[in-house]
DNA sequence: TTTATATAGTACGAGACGAACGGTCCAGAC
DNA sequence: GTCTGGACCGTTCGTCTCGTACTATATAAA
């Protein structure tokens, strides 16, 4: 019975969860930080705030610990799945904006060649930190082990643009037009 | 004397500012819309609270109409345009997330075939729609005309992403791995 | 016992966002 | 001339987001 929108950090709280429940925020703020959620982060304050909103919408279970730290443990409830489930179908209606601080410079006029001095080198240490976790990920595989296919892609296409990135800068550093 | 820190959108006023000088928010509304910030809007109606915040920390001067629609009129002060060119020349010291919802959505197992089949389309025409931004400036910039070089650059950032999303999603389209 | 560190949760204020609303102005219909 | 539709212009409001700072618990070494 949602009475208001589900947004993007809701449905976030949910995907999680399908995976590790039942969980504490606490720990789906740690699986957040080492899922490769380099590309949509939620501060970790916010998914308190999210799990009881959604167990308020009857979209989770909340059970609290009487004692020490007095966790608060969630779980999906049908209808939290479902939601899930309909939003991973529904598809996409408006692309998303770019919200690159680095072109939001550009374009106003800043120094490409400087720009790029700084941004070469983080969207390549960036590169290859994504191509480290994708050879990690090969190895498992090798091993047998299972990968979920989402986040496989889902690195792909963060290697696909940080390649993109590192080219354009690049070019703009030589003193090129890209 | 700027108690608060400016946030991106105190800049973009700012930078749109010192193009069209002096301006009321209406102005900078339209100005945006159609400056190709495809990559970073800003809600209208905080156009009109941030110049009246950055007013009050004395980036801006403000003037208000005594009759009709009371409409009030920026213009940069000196401390506001030196801001400004601080941060153009201030080097980026962080990446910015990518906050896609297509890859989200990838990430969290719906399925790639049908999310590329409306994503390759959605991709598509906003490249194409920037080719034809950068066709014009060409032929803008072929009658001597100014065009500026950072506009045009952040279109080619854009360019070389949306080509990367086309690929990438037309790959996943084909049952292919990208 | 004190101190350090990792763990776990909360509070709060500023800002972002979008939808809705309310005025102003002007041009053409009548 | 005044009515009215539509473009123009500005504000309000409630919710969401974000980040920082703070509090508290648990574990373990010093």
């Amino acid at each position: 019975m949602s009475s208001t929108r589900l947004s993007e950090t809701s449905y976030i709280v949910l995907a999680l969860l399908d995976r590790v429940q039942p969980a504490t925020p606490y720990d789906l703020k740690r699986l957040a930080e080492c899922s490769t959620i380099d590309f949509w982060t939620v501060p970790h304050a916010q998914l308190y705030n999210e799990c009881a909103r959604l167990a308020r919408e009857g979209l989770l279970t909340e059970e609290q610990e009487q004692v020490g730290r007095r966790r608060r443990i969630y779980s999906l409830t049908n209808l939290g799945s479902e939601a899930l489930k309909t939003w991973l179908d529904t598809p996409i209606e408006e692309l998303e904006e770019v919200r690159d601080l680095g072109i939001l410079k550009l374009f106003f006029g800043a120094d490409p060649a400087q720009l790029a001095s700084t941004l070469v080198p983080m969207h390549e240490e960036r590169l290859s930190r994504y191509e480290e976790y994708a050879a990690l990920r090969d190895n498992v595989r090798a091993a047998g082990a299972d990968v979920p296919r989402g986040a496989w892609l889902a690195l792909q296409a963060g290697i696909g643009h940080e390649r993109e990135y590192v080219r354009f800068w690049t070019a703009l550093r030589e003193h090129e037009t890209p």
